[in-house]
DNA sequence: TGAATTTCTATTGTTGACAATCAGGTTGTA
DNA sequence: TACAACCTGATTGTCAACAATAGAAATTCA
């Protein structure tokens, strides 16, 4: 576990920031799941009080991204198949109707924004730049969300996404056939910009649905070998 | 194995009873919208201290109760037409997703406690005791969402129904035809019973969409006539 | 006058000290 | 040995003092 670093010197309140930082790092693996938080050494850690600490603990645990359990501990999050289905499912509605929205939001200069990113997705398949194909992924979809302008539905879709990459990253999952991946977001990206509500709809929820499978069964594999 | 009585569980953290406290006075209209609220007279009133209540106001606000402007004021959310746009756009995709979970979850033993709502519904209509109306209503999707059995869906439908019934009690909504309600639960309630995933998915997607409009027209109604 | 600048004050943000609680080890007893 | 009751140290929960900030009020100066 390296060390986090000092705060200090920034304009946003100090919890939020102790709290970006400490979701970086969950996020990037350095602080695998279920590893004990202890506030004391956070603090000391990255310079603040206990109880700022505190306070971005709870902001975390309020993402999904790190559990409490009163009086006695904190910790990240715990992985598992369950909670693989749960995020694939919810993502699937979320993303099903900020499709439908987008689509029917949709202007010609959105578009054109929209088929850049879809652009830069096939590149770095066609290039093999496989780091780089999550990353463009994710920022994809919320690209589409955010077309919905619909506040609610980014923020919780936002923790949803986040907490998928923490499964990700934790199980060591990567998409099986990007060729295919490549095909399904041009087909959904056609049917938002040709505002066609039902056909993107559908799309953004069978794009989903194809992947909860494979992430979940990579979730308990991976939990399955921790435990031998 | 402990013992069966241990109620330890009942020792809750004091920031989560004194969020209890404000979210009640919230969803019952004694704070109503844009209040400001200060930290120093909510620390004297509930008996806790500044940091507990500080605590408190960020679990309202995580679910979208309170409203934070750093370094200067909390305050009860605002409402408007657009929120509740949001909240019922919102509200519909999840529960047309968990109608479907539970329909196909759906066991005997849930299926009667499911009607049995259903009838308390129907029986509060027929005695006209409308206040009852609203939270057997409330109640009986909460049941729906149970029945799915979907952590994560579960915790944000309760969110999104908490901030509907704040926009209600604000706006001082009312369902319009009360017959027709009971007619539409029932209809849902059948087809998650039966099992008919696709039936019980559109008919709580439907019953929704009906009450958006009506619902938006009194936000924005009722914040129009507040102006003046 | 009135725009810019400087107090001033109410309020929020942060901290370190103290209290409550828990998990695990130790002792005592059948 | 088995097991319950009691310590003990580590850790979390709560508090009240102190610092920083924004916005209002007072002051300056052209």
């Amino acid at each position: 576990m390296t060390k986090l670093g000092s705060l200090k010197s920034e304009k946003r309140l100090l919890d939020r920031q102790a709290a970006d930082r400490i979701r970086q790092h969950i996020l990037q693996g350095i602080l695998p799941a279920s590893t004990r938080l202890l506030e004391t050494q956070l603090s000391e850690e990255l310079e603040v009080s206990r109880g700022t600490v505190r306070s971005a603990l709870a902001v975390l645990a309020r993402e999904g991204l790190v559990s409490q359990v009163a009086f006695t501990r904190w910790q990240v999050a715990e992985t598992s198949a369950v909670d693989a289905w749960e995020l694939y499912t919810l993502r699937a509605a979320l993303e099903a109707l900020a499709a439908r929205l987008a689509a029917s939001n949709m202007t010609a200069n959105d578009g054109k924004r929209l088929r850049e990113t879809g652009a830069e997705l096939a590149t770095a398949v066609r290039e093999n730049r496989f780091a780089d194909v999550t990353d463009i992924d994710f920022r994809l979809h919320q690209k589409i969300v955010e077309l919905a302008r619909h506040g609610r539905l980014a923020e919780q879709h936002d923790y949803i996404l986040q907490q998928v990459r923490f499964h990700m990253v934790h199980s060591g999952f990567l998409p099986r056939d990007y060729s295919a991946l490549v095909d399904e977001h041009t087909a959904l990206i056609d049917a938002v910009i040709n505002r066609d509500l039902d056909l993107a709809e559908r799309l953004a929820r069978i794009h989903n649905e194809a992947e909860v499978k494979l992430l979940s069964a990579f979730v308990e594999q991976k939990n399955k070998s921790a435990v031998q």
